[in-house]
This record gives structure tokens, sequence and C-alpha cells, in this order.
DNA sequence: GAGTTTGAAACT
DNA sequence: CAGTTTCAAACTC
């Protein structure tokens, strides 16, 4: 036993239990091998489920290309297990590269901000070289163009966990191990952990050095503005990641499984391996086989069983975000995990490197929803666009099923979702990263998206050109799927219905000079925060519903009458509202005290109602108006608490247009919306009392407030706000706001809508609910119980 | 499909 | 902030 063979040993080991390697090994990871098998499993069937097709395809777009490209699998895991090796070899615990570690995390970290923003500082010393293992281990391991803090963060901070246990483990293993390989392992395991431990707690240089970039990487992405982009490149990077992830570390894991049960000798059924690799090649393609397989070879030899497991459980952490395709719901719960770090982490950079990983995807997991829950329309609203194009009244947008092209620019809403606690994994959303996942499912959507939903969920990205057209066709109509038509403007003002909506524009445009695309990615985010400086509504929904905020709330959406305001109002004049011209009458919502309309008759509530507001009503507005800022402060305040639950809340300030957005989805789809019944309004039905004529709403809303509030035209504006997430739980917690003031989030939302006028307007006037509200509203809530909806959700407006 | 109307967005 | 111009959608024929 002194000097046994490293495989006699391990085969000895793994196959005797009694013997100490055994249960060392067990000590070490004890669940991991499960996870490694089951992941591998319940990951490679996943994936198999997913087209891998699809997967590239999303991957379309110029992000996910950058992604792809660096990512060399395994070399940097080859590099560290090498440089471990080394270190072992040298008889030496400690781990005389400690930098390894830190520098494949530095490396992930540069390497994301260079694709991403092409200036990578290195911080470590590796290097940015494309061609320097990092860029190569780094895409690989953490992501393509993940986020890193996802990538790094989540993985980094499980690993050194995990580690630190098995060094403890490893310990006292190596004290009463005698065997060489034991101590092999003991020394590489041992080696990684202070590696990691170092990166990771102890201040060492890699830690902090990772988490630096990390933070400055997140914080630029992070910016405002940026944020929405961060959503983009997030999922997809999610999601390449995730695969990548997933594939590599299958590969590894597989791959050194396989050698160490083939080569070392090691027990043949102790793993999987050899399927597994064939699983893992299978699903990184062709791409980075042949690139992959040598690395990991060398990888594999270097690298102990456990850390296999390691990697393997990182990838779990990591991989989530691809697809969801994942079978089992904890995969799922991991996606979502993923994303919320992403989100987490793009927007509390401490958060998320502290927390661990783990933690919050326990969290998440223990959330528990179904994906679909998870994933409600947050997702994909990404929501940014959905909501524009849902408010689009057109419906176009929602329809929009953008479906190729449009992806959307925004994230936020996944914030909103986040917040709820649903997920949205933006990621997914945007497989768009090809820009062609946008697709939203709108009308289809609305249908249920089934489609959508359980594309974008099982597919993930995957979302197939087939589905999108079916979106299409289901959308219903072929409004839905009309897109812009820009001359002039290139498709970099709000002129476009495809930019003011947050998606790119796509096939069915027919625009000239098209800059509002992926590959313009730089000049459509420029152009957007210009515009949004210059009108901070101006991304935000025309148009909100309340039966969004009901819905998300939880109340019953079905309750809320459809009634939505129209944020800025309209100025009609010769259309006396009564045309798609007007944007009330477009989104369906009747004018509100906000309108400067003449002769007003919008079908779903006139402007004149409004002076039926109750006084109340009044002066809480005014009060809004006055302190748009604190109504403001309130809703953040709010979107804080919340977020305290959901990390993500933190990311709907960010964009605050793109939570508007995330408001859309639950615009009925004018498109749809007939002009309702022009009496509608006031008949209400039983909900309606709110929807009565507005003078009902308005008693709703003190009544209630929060609830009616929300309903009533509060949502609305809360989507303005940004909270969107908030604002639904806001309108409820609104009231209770710290401020206290605001009794209704909603006003102040609408408060702080500069656009707005007063404050609140007024409530809308009446709107009734709209069938097509109502089906919205009900397209909404499938989506998000068919977790399909997930990605769709934004589209929710095609409905009709 | 071409031309007109319309009102928002952008500009001054 | 108001007035004008530009723009693209909505609408009409």
């Amino acid at each position: 036993m002194d000097t046994p063979d490293r495989a006699a040993a391990q085969s000895a080991a793994t196959r005797t239990e009694d013997s100490p390697v055994f249960s060392f090994l067990n000590n070490l990871s004890p669940i991991e091998p499960l996870r490694s098998s089951a992941y591998s499993t319940n990951s490679l069937q996943g994936f198999q489920s997913i087209n891998i097709t699809s997967i590239s395809s999303i991957f379309t777009s110029p992000h996910d290309n950058v992604s792809k490209e660096p990512r060399l699998p395994k070399s940097p895991l080859g590099e560290i297990s090498d440089k471990e090796v080394r270190a072992d070899a040298a008889g030496t615990n400690e781990p005389p590269e400690p930098s390894n570690a830190a520098r494949l995390f530095a490396c992930t970290s540069t390497v994301t901000r260079e694709t991403r923003t092409g200036t990578c500082t290195g911080v470590a010393g590796p290097p940015p070289t494309t061609g320097g293992p990092c860029d190569l281990a780094l895409p690989r391991q953490f992501d393509n163009n993940g986020s890193p803090d996802h990538n790094t963060t989540p993985c980094h901070g499980v690993r050194s966990d995990l580690k630190q246990d098995k060094a403890r483990k490893l310990l006292q293993a190596a004290q009463n191990a005698k065997k060489n390989a034991l101590e092999k392992r003991k020394c590489l395991f041992s080696t990684e952990v202070r590696l990691l431990d170092g990166g990771g707690g102890g201040g060492g240089e890699p830690g902090s050095d990772s988490d630096g970039v990390l933070g400055c990487e997140w914080s630029d992405l992070v910016s405002p503005t940026s944020a929405k982009l961060l959503a983009f490149d997030a999922t997809m990077d999610e999601h390449h990641r995730g695969v990548h992830l997933a594939a590599q570390n299958a590969e590894s894991c597989g791959y050194l499984l396989s050698k160490l049960a083939g080569d070392g000798g090691v027990s043949d059924g102790a793993y999987p391996t050899a399927s597994a690799q064939v699983y893992y090649q299978e699903l990184v393609m062709g791409e980075d086989q042949s690139e992959n397989a040598a690395p990991q070879m060398d990888a594999q030899e270097t690298i102990s069983a456990e850390e296999t497991q390691d990697n393997i459980y990182e990838a779990d952490v990591c991989v989530p975000l691809e697809y969801k395709v994942v079978e089992s719901q904890q995969q799922r719960g991991i996606r979502r995990r993923c994303l919320v770090f992403e989100a987490a982490g793009g927007f509390s950079n401490s958060a998320v490197k502290r927390g661990t990983i783990e933690d919050r995807s326990v969290s998440t997991c223990s959330k528990g929803k179904s994906p679909a829950e998870s994933q409600p329309r947050g997702l994909r609203g990404i929501g940014l666009h959905l909501n524009a194009l849902a408010l689009t009244p057109k419906g176009k947008m929602a329809c929009q099923d953008p479906p190729p092209t449009a992806s959307a620019l925004l994230p936020s809403s996944a914030s909103e979702k986040d917040a709820r606690g649903e997920l949205l994994c933006a990621g997914e959303n945007f497989a768009h990263s090809g820009g062609e996942l946008l697709e939203f499912p709108l009308d289809g959507c609305s249908a249920g998206g089934g489609f959508p939903v359980n594309d974008h969920h099982v597919s993930g990205q995957s979302v197939s050109p087939q589905k999108k057209r079916r979106k299409t066709d289901n959308g219903d109509d072929g409004e839905a799927c009309k897109r812009c038509s820009c001359k002039k403007s290139k498709c970099l003002k709000l002129y476009c219905e495809c930019f003011a909506a947050g998606v790119y524009c796509s096939e069915p445009c027919s625009c000239q000079g098209c800059m509002n695309k992926p590959i313009h990615e730089e000049t459509v985010l420029s152009t957007r925060k210009q515009i949004e400086f210059r009108n901070p509504l101006a991304f935000a929904p025309k148009v909100i519903r309340m039966s969004d905020a009901g819905l998300e709330t939880g109340e019953d959406p079905n309750n809320t009458p459809a009634s939505a305001r129209h944020k800025r109002g309209c100025n009609c004049k010769k259309s006396s509202c009564l045309k798609k011209y007007c944007e009330c009458y477009q989104g369906g919502v009747g004018c509100s005290s906000n309108c400067r309309c003449e002769s007003c008759k919008n079908a779903f509530g006139r402007r004149d109602a409004e002076t039926e507001l109750p006084e109340e009503m009044k002066q809480e507005e005014s009060d809004q108006t006055e302190n748009p800022q604190q109504e403001k402060e309130n809703d953040q305040q709010k979107a804080n608490v919340q977020g305290e639950d959901h990390p993500l809340l933190d990311l709907v300030p960010i964009t605050p247009p793109f939570d508007f957005c995330s408001s859309l989805l639950k615009l009925p789809n004018f498109s749809s919306a007939k002009p309702p019944r022009p009496t509608k309004a006031r008949s209400v039905t039983s909900r309606s009392s709110a929807s009565k004529a507005t003078a009902a709403v308005q008693p709703c809303r003190s009544s209630k407030l929060a609830a009616s509030a929300s309903a009533s035209g509060i949502d609305e504006e809360t989507p303005d706000i940004l909270h969107e997430p908030d604002s639904l739980s806001n309108c409820v917690k609104t009231t209770t706001s710290p401020n206290g003031k605001r009794v209704s989030p909603p006003h102040n939302a609408l408060g702080s809508s500069p656009n707005r006028k007063g404050g609140r307007k007024l409530i809308l006037k009446s709107i009734p609910l709209f069938p097509s509200l109502t089906g919205d509203t009900n397209s909404g809530s499938a989506m998000n119980s068919t977790d399909s909806a997930f990605c769709a959700s934004p589209l929710t407006l095609g409905p009709s």
C-alpha cells in the first residue's frame, strides 16, 4: 500500500470501501459523485433534448460569436492542473501559484470584458491575450460571454467552499492516507484549494483581483443604460456559458472519469465516463471538440477525480444558465440561479461575490417553482422590448415575434421577475444574442404561449425559427408581425417601433439603413442612452395596464379592469382619439387628464371622465407631482426592500425603461384591442367597479390603494418607475412604503414619469376591460404559469 | 401599392 | 418652453 500505483490505489480505494482512500474520497466529495453523474446525465439529456443547432442559432449574435471564438475549453483548467501538479511534484502543498486560480478568474473577467467592451484590463497576469490559455479557458469554463461575475463568482465561490471542506478532509486524509495516489490527489486538491481559498477568501490577490475586475465590469455593465445590454449579454452568455460549461465540464468530467477509470485502472463502473464524454463532445459539437479534447486530456491527467467533481459541480452552478432545457427542476433551479446571479451580480457585486452561488441557488431552488413559474415573463422580457413592444399599441411589437432578429435590447424586465422571485433568465430570452431570439410570443404568446414558453425553456434559446414563425403565425396577425419600415431614422429613433420597443429589427422589418441590429449594438445602446437621457420615459410603455400588476401581485388580473393609462397622454386633434393615431386609443386605454387632445371621443375613456376623479385622488396626484423624486425614491426603496428578497430588483432601477417594459407586458394588446366597447368603461364588470368610470376607479384606489391603485392606473406608471416588479408588489407595498407618502405607488410612478403631467394621471379613465385585456391578462398569467411564458411574456401584447 | 393624413418625435 | 420640422405609422383610395 505504501507505494502502490496510483491506479491501483485509486481502484482499490474506489472499490474497497474499507480502504482509507475510499473513505477519503467519500469524505471529499460525498455528494459530488452523485451530482456529477446526475448532473451529467441530466444535463446531457437536457442538452440532447435541446437542439444544439438551435443553440448555435441562438448565438448567432456577435456576442455569441465572440464568446465562442475564444473558448478553448480547458486550457485554463489544464494549466492550472498542470501547475498544481507541478506543485505537487515539488512536494509542496502550497499553491505555488495561487495566482493560477486567480488568473483564471481574472482572465475570465478580462476576457468577458474584452468580448463585450473590447477593453480589457488585465487584472492578473494572464492575459488578455486572446491566444492565452486564459482566454480559452475562460470562455469555456465560465462562460463565453457570460457575465463574468456569474461565471466566476459563482463557480468560484462554490468551489472554494467545497474545496475548503475537501481540503480539510484532505488534510486528514493526508495524515491518514499513505498511498501516493491519495497523496497525489491530496496535493492537487490542496493546491487547488489553497489557490481557490486564497482567491476567495483571504484576500488573496486572486480573489480580490477577480472581484475587482468583476466589480468593475459589472459596474460598467450595470450602468443604467448598459444594464439593458447586459441583460442581453448576460443571457447570451449564460446560454453559451451554460452550454459550454456543461459541455466542457461534462466533457472534462467524463473524460477524466473515463481516464480515471480506464487509465487509472479505477473501477470501471465507477463513473459514467465514456458515455459522458460522448455526450459532452456532442454537445460541444465540432467547435470545440478538437480543441477541448487535447486540453482535457492533459487536464484529466492532472486533475483528480475530485476535481472533476468540482468541475462538474461548477458546471452545475454555471450551467444552469444555459438552457432551461434541463429537465430536472434542480437544474432549472440552477439555471435560475445563474440568472439570478447574473442579475444579482450585475447589480450588486458584493452580493454576488459573496453570496455563494450556492446560497442563491438554493434560495432560488427553494423557491422551487417550476421553472415555468420562475420565469414568467420576465425573462423574456427581457423585457424591455417586450414591454415596449407590448406597449406599442400596435401590438406589432408584441407580436413581434420578432422573430428572428428582434432581440430585446433590454433586460430589465428580468429584473422585475427576479425581484419577484421569478426569474427570468434573461439570458434565455435573449438568446437573442443572435438577435434572433427575441421572438416574442406575444400573441401566441398570449395564447399560450405555449410555444414560447416551452420553446424557450426547452430549447432555451433555441427557439427555433419555426417557433418564431409560429408565433408570428399565431400571432396574431400580421399586424403583430409587422415591423418597422423606417427609412431615414435608421431605426435609431423612437420613430422606429422596433427601437422604441427595445428590440432589434428583424426580418419582418422593411427598414432602410437600419442600425438597429445586434451588429451595431453599441450604437443602438448609445443612442438609446441619449434618448433616455433626454426623456427617461422614452422607452417606457406608453400605456400601462393594471392587469399586469394584478398578475404580478397575485391578484387576479381578471379582476382588475384593464384599466391602463397612457402615461404621457395624447395630443390628438383631428382623430378625436378614435383612431390609432391616438396613442391612447392604440393602447386601448382611455384618455386621461394628461392628454391634451381635442374633442376626445376615446372609446376607452374620454379625457373628460377624469374630472370625475375624486378629490383625494387629485390631491394625491398633486402631491406626487410635487415630489416626483420622492416618489421615485419611494419606489426605489420599495424596490430595494423587495430587492432584498429578490436580487433582481436591484436591477430594475438600473434600467427603468425596461422595467416599464415589463409593465408593458401586461399591456393588453391594443392592437387587438379594439375600441372596446365604447361604454365599456363605464360598464365595467364586477371588477369593474374599478374599471367603471373613473370615479369608480379612484375610489378603489383610495380604498385599496395598493391593490386597486396598482390595478387602475398605477400599473402603468409603476412600470415606468421601474419597479415594475416592484410596481406590482409595490403597488401593494407602496402603500406601505416607508415614505409613506405615496400610498399609491402607481401614482408615484406616474408622477415620477416626467412626462406625466401631474402626478397621476388620473386614473385613467375607466377603461373597462377589454376583451383583449382579459385575454392579455390571461395570457400573461398563462405565460407565467407556463413557464414557457417566461420567455414570451413580454410579448403578450399580441394576444389578440 | 401609392398617396394622404396624422400626430409623435426631433429639432430649433 | 413653444414653434417648426421631420418622420413613420395609419389610413384612404
